[in-house]
DNA sequence: TCTGGGGTCCTAGGACCC
DNA sequence: TCTGGGGTCCTAGGACCC
């Protein structure tokens, strides 16, 4: 517990962020509703505020496509090297306006204010004008005690938009109970829908049922996370700020196929490529991985067709993050896993186990990765790094792969491609 | 025809030990 | 009929997040 009287936290959040990525580089839109789709151009992920009412947040495109044109929704592929660039332009920003931050994901962003005291809210205005005027996003800001409450005053700041600006601050209590009476319990941060579903019967259907609910009955009868949130939405903040990047314990690279493969041979290919792009975040965080996961499957929403899900687990003969023995080893898997006569969407490569480099100690019975082939991954990396990714891969898959993703409707890469600039007449 | 991708943490239960 | 009691470590799976 960190629970002290001058705690304050900020969630700071990019409002609609995939879509008004889009937007900023495409000023003719500013007043087009937009959507933009999953991978594989499968699914809504991202919606313009004026497109929310028409479409769910998940809906499968093609369901969803007429609907799109009757209400002229433009829709856009991921662009995730431009959306990466502008999330790290935000967040330098920030950095620069308050005294720590965690980066939590692509769009947001804690900020701890402890001992600024002063206007905390007036702190909050200045982060949304600054990050507008310098980027062209709009993002809305949430001040609370603990995290959660930060959290949920975002939440508020979205909902009221019109009334609080975009900036709300549940410091004072009397505003705070307004705020916990009128957002429903599936609104905080850690209650999903299965926990809804089980404090309903309980009584608890607000927030504020919550905060006031007995956090240790509730935190043996169901979990210590629970017990946390509860305390948390009361004022005691229990999860600090993380603002030291540490490691992943997994890294994990899964895509959807363009379109439905039987065949081995590509099956294949596809888990090298996977598998090579995993490898690249393997070293980017300079770990070895002593395991590697490859599984694959057929889809899961085709009712009459058979449906197939395997995977593999190998233990590697050593920790390694060499390009060349994972996709050694996953191809082979890959082979093992396959059955003919099924019609498969998806392959998934996980990296297990990893360990920082010089964290394990060879011994004289375990072998260990030889040393020239540190020196050729570090040059693998450097031309990539300098030409762009995928410039030099191995041999197991080719260029354009016939399966790739569909992404049919993708915007240029503005701010990473010089071909592919903003013009300016 | 077409339904994302990448993580984390916690818990329960099994295996094993004394 | 009676069938210990703890402890640790590991793993799979659930739940949640964006």
């Amino acid at each position: 517990m960190t629970g002290t009287g001058d705690a304050a936290f900020a969630l700071i959040d990019c409002n609609s962020f995939y879509a008004s990525c889009e937007r900023v580089f495409r000023p003719d839109l500013s007043r087009t509703p937009i959507v933009v789709l999953s991978n594989n151009d499968g699914c809504v992920i991202a919606r313009s505020a004026c497109a929310k009412p028409h479409v769910k947040m998940g809906q499968p495109y093609f369901q969803v496509r007429d609907v799109l044109r009757r209400h002229g929704i433009l829709a856009f592929s991921s662009n995730y090297a431009l959306y990466g660039q502008m999330s790290e332009r935000v967040m330098a920003i920030i950095e620069g306006l308050v005294p720590r931050l965690e980066v939590y994901s692509i769009d947001e962003a804690f900020a701890d204010l402890r001992g600024l005291g002063g206007n905390l809210e007036r702190l909050g205005r200045t982060i949304r004008t600054q990050v507008k005027r310098d980027t062209g996003l709009p993002v809305g800001v949430g001040i609370g005690p603990t995290k959660t409450l930060a959290k949920l005053a975002n939440y508020a700041a979205k909902v009221w938009q019109q009334q609080t600006g975009g900036v709300v601050d549940l410091h004072a209590p009397a505003y705070r109970d307004w705020v916990l009476r009128h957002c429903d319990v599936g609104e905080v941060w850690g209650i999903g829908r299965r926990m809804k579903a089980h404090l309903e019967p309980l009584g608890i259907r607000t927030a504020w049922d919550l905060a006031h609910a007995d956090a240790r009955a509730l935190g043996e009868r169901f979990s210590v996370v629970l017990e946390k949130t509860i305390r948390e939405l009361a004022g005691t903040s229990c999860l600090a700020l993380e603002d030291i990047e540490l490691p992943r314990r997994e890294i994990c690279c899964s895509r959807m196929f363009g379109d439905r493969l039987s065949d081995l041979a590509p099956i294949r290919e596809a888990v090298a490529s996977y598998t090579f792009r995993a490898a690249e975040k393997l070293r980017g965080q300079r770990s070895l991985c002593k395991k590697l996961r490859v599984g694959i499957r057929t889809g899961m929403y085709n009712t009459g067709e058979a449906t197939y899900a395997t995977a593999q687990i190998v233990e590697l003969p050593y920790p390694t993050d060499d390009t060349r023995l994972l996709t050694q080893a996953a191809c082979a898997a890959v082979e093992r896993l396959f059955r003919p006569g099924y019609r498969y969407s998806k392959a998934e490569v996980m990296l297990l186990e990893l360990c920082q480099r010089g964290e394990y100690s060879d011994d004289l019975f375990t072998a260990a990765q030889p040393a020239a082939a540190q020196k050729v991954m570090g040059v693998l990396d450097a031309i990539n790094e300098r030409w762009g990714r995928g410039t030099l891969r191995t041999g197991a898959f080719p260029n354009a792969p016939g399966w790739a993703m569909r992404q049919d409707l993708m915007s240029q890469r503005y701010t990473t491609r010089l071909d592919q600039l903003m013009k300016v007449r």
